[in-house]
DNA sequence: TACATTTAGTGAATTATTTCGCAACCGGCA
DNA sequence: TGCCGGTTGCGAAATAATTCACTAAATGTA
């Protein structure tokens, strides 16, 4: 499976029985959530399959199949009660709790990725931001941060418990970042540098890559 | 089955059915194309499906088959000419010119899309950089521009010939934004607000959310 | 030259994903 | 109560995507 990704990986029992459930439905769950939370910010109570396909471009049948892997939540007639369903995702995804997050590269987009505010809500927290440029170290960054040396990187993870990281560096320094990163423990890597890393099969890596997402694009235009 | 000079020549790699395609293959094109471009800086001149597809992360057989939909570009014994191969992907994704793109939303994350940059080596261009507020207008951002005002959107549209437009505009606003760039007659819109946009259906909206990534990969975590 | 090795391209088989279609169920209403 | 429109959950069917496995071709070597 390529996706601007990387791997599940399958040791544990509890681990070994959500093996059975597709990559691929868990990873509509966020994107359920999250139009699920904007229906309920709008003051919403209570939707159906067939309005969130809608809003979604999907069937009804996908989002009532991808549900049935994990239970019942909703009501023959009626639909799904929103503020329920929404925790129930949040249960699935691990999220009905705050998971900190190192963010590697303080440049400019490391800056942006650290001044964004939805994290907080969405379950995560940037507890560190750590750079190699002794320029940057000791600078204030994101919400009362610091950038911190890349080089206490050990420490940072062991103080916070983090096992995700964001990276946003450059392509020539990412791989070795990413070392890095593993060497110290962290088995969740967030890549915005475009290149597909080598790292063990226990550590999961997904991309972001604007311009792949372009040239995707492209394709379908003259 | 047309060669010369020892390497598969497809006469013209865009000319192709293109609704026969999975839109599930052209979507890792770029990811090859990333992948053989890094390849070459490393001064490599061959490769074969079985060593991409270790870089990758897939099997061989996947990317021999991704890459019949469109011609034959590499040779029995041997693999894949890497120069060649790029430039018939390049071909095929329309990505052997450059397209200009409209940026809008001169926030944090707009000034790191609009200081990137990889995009120009990749076949783009951000042409216009706009936004709202009349604090930003005026401004420098990225290399050589200013800050547009987003109410001059058509204006820029005609000017620049654009297709692409990314919005990197707070969640609240996106809809909004996204109307007007149809009504501008923009038709690919890569959008990093942490929503789905309605759209009318000649339109390609792609995302970019890095709470998707990360809700998918706490799924996996304990 | 003969032969061993490597690798692309591809039809067939397999596996994965989506959609269909319907029984069961809910709530409202006469 | 009994009926009706609406909706879920889910097995079965249909599609889609991936992998297998083999042929043919290119290279290197004795």
């Amino acid at each position: 499976m390529l996706r601007e990704g990387g791997y599940a990986v399958a040791s544990d029992a509890r681990v070994q029985e959500k093996a059975s459930i597709p990559d691929i439905v868990i990873g509509r769950l966020p994107v359920y959530l999250r139009t699920l939370r904007l229906l309920a910010d709008d003051g919403r109570e209570v939707t159906s399959s067939q309005e969130l396909g809608e809003h979604l471009g999907i069937s009804s049948a996908q989002i009532r199949k991808d549900l049935s892997h994990f239970g019942e939540f909703g009501k023959q007639g009626t639909g799904y009660n929103i503020d329920f369903l929404c925790q129930q995702l949040q249960k699935i995804l691990n999220v009905d709790r705050i998971w900190p997050v190192i963010l590697v590269g303080a440049g400019s987009l490391g800056t942006a990725i650290a001044n964004y505010q939805e994290f907080e809500s969405s379950g995560f927290r940037i507890v560190a931001v750590m750079d190699e440029d002794p320029q940057k170290i000791g600078k204030p960054i994101g919400q009362g941060l610091q950038i911190g040396d890349f080089a206490d990187l050990g420490r940072s993870v062991a103080d916070s418990g983090a096992q995700i990281a964001v990276m946003a560096v450059p392509a020539h320094a990412a791989q070795r970042v990413a070392n890095e990163l593993v060497e110290a423990g962290l088995n969740s890597i967030l890549c915005y540098a475009p290149i597909t890393l080598s790292a063990p099969s226990h550590v999961r890596v997904e991309y972001i890559d604007p311009v792949v997402h372009f040239q995707h694009m492209t394709y379908y235009l003259r």
